[in-house]
DNA sequence: GGCCAGGGCAAAG
DNA sequence: CTTTGCCATGGC
């Protein structure tokens, strides 16, 4: 059991913003979550103290925190400073960030990045979430954790190269099949090197991660920023496409926000996917 | 029941 | 280089 007193760390936020798709609150169980990454799987527990001060208590050794874990949240960076970051001048850009200020960027696996935000693309979360469950209970293998829980890890590239477009399209990928079909050939035989990615400037492994079938700009920017933790990455999609359309006709200050406009693009997601409803429809088109 | 969802791709303009 | 039509499926 590992304790985290961390500010700006909200594992309930961090599961509704949309950047992992197997983190799920356990069903008859409040405040409690599972989360599967790649290959491994931590319990957690978030419990809102009377003083409003939140809780989180990771079921896991002390070493595989620190091995793992620790970094899986980012938890040695600040976030408070990126908060502190954000223009006073900028309503909109406050209201998000004070929404979603317990987001944290998570260093997920690249592989599973890959797969995940192909299927993403003109889909919705639940529907999403439901296809990965798919393909981790058809290709990915059955483990068992100490305490007899039994989850699936995400399928190797070995695994999921096996699958045909057929299979995949019987499992409701729809035209996604052949995207993940071919990828999955392609990583297997190590067509690029993904931990190279880590070394590479955004770019570059932009125009990298580009090479594989059915990945775009947006959905390589997803990969550079859940997975390989380039801060300036900035997915846009039609949430943010909307958002800059209606509040930064201007254009959004990239430049003042060096370092972190990862950070705002989650904050405005999040806030434009979940936030007040009360001027839900003032976007148009 | 219709609109839309964390788009990509190839063909046209 | 910038638009356009098409691609499956189901959540809401």
């Amino acid at each position: 059991m590992v304790q985290i007193d961390n500010d700006c760390f909200s594992i309930p936020q961090i599961c509704e913003s949309g950047q992992c798709f197997r983190l799920d609150p356990v069903p008859d169980e409040p405040g409690a979550y599972e989360l599967i990454a790649r290959d491994r799987y931590v319990k957690i527990q978030t419990k809102a103290e009377a003083a409003g001060e939140g809780k989180t208590v990771l079921a896991c050794s002390g070493e595989e925190f620190e091995t793992f874990w620790k970094h899986y949240f980012d938890l040695d960076t600040c976030y408070r400073d990126y908060l502190a970051r954000v223009d006073e001048k900028d309503g909109y850009l406050n209201a998000a960030a004070a929404f979603g200020s317990g987001i944290r960027i998570l260093r997920q696996d690249p592989w599973e990045m890959i797969i995940t935000f192909i299927l993403s693309q003109q889909n919705n979360i639940s529907r999403i979430k439901g296809l990965i469950r798919s393909l981790c209970e058809q290709y990915g293998t059955e483990k068992t954790t100490e305490k007899g829980t039994v989850y699936y890890a995400f399928p190797e590239p070995e695994a999921l190269a096996e699958a045909t477009e057929e299979e995949l399209r019987g499992m409701k990928l729809g035209y996604r099949s052949p995207y993940i079909c071919k990828t999955a050939r392609m990583a297997a035989e190590g067509k690029v090197d993904l931990d190279r990615l880590y070394r590479a400037d955004a770019e570059e492994a932009r125009r990298e991660l580009m090479k594989f079938p059915g990945i775009g700009k947006k959905v390589a920017d997803c990969i550079c920023l859940f997975a390989l933790h380039k801060m300036d990455s900035f997915p846009v999609d039609t949430h943010i496409k909307k958002v800059l359309d209606t509040h930064y006709s201007g254009g959004f200050p990239f430049d003042r926000y060096k370092g972190c406009a990862g950070v705002m693009q989650q904050y405005i997601f999040y806030y434009d996917l979940k936030g007040t409803s009360s001027e839900q429809d003032s976007g148009r088109k």
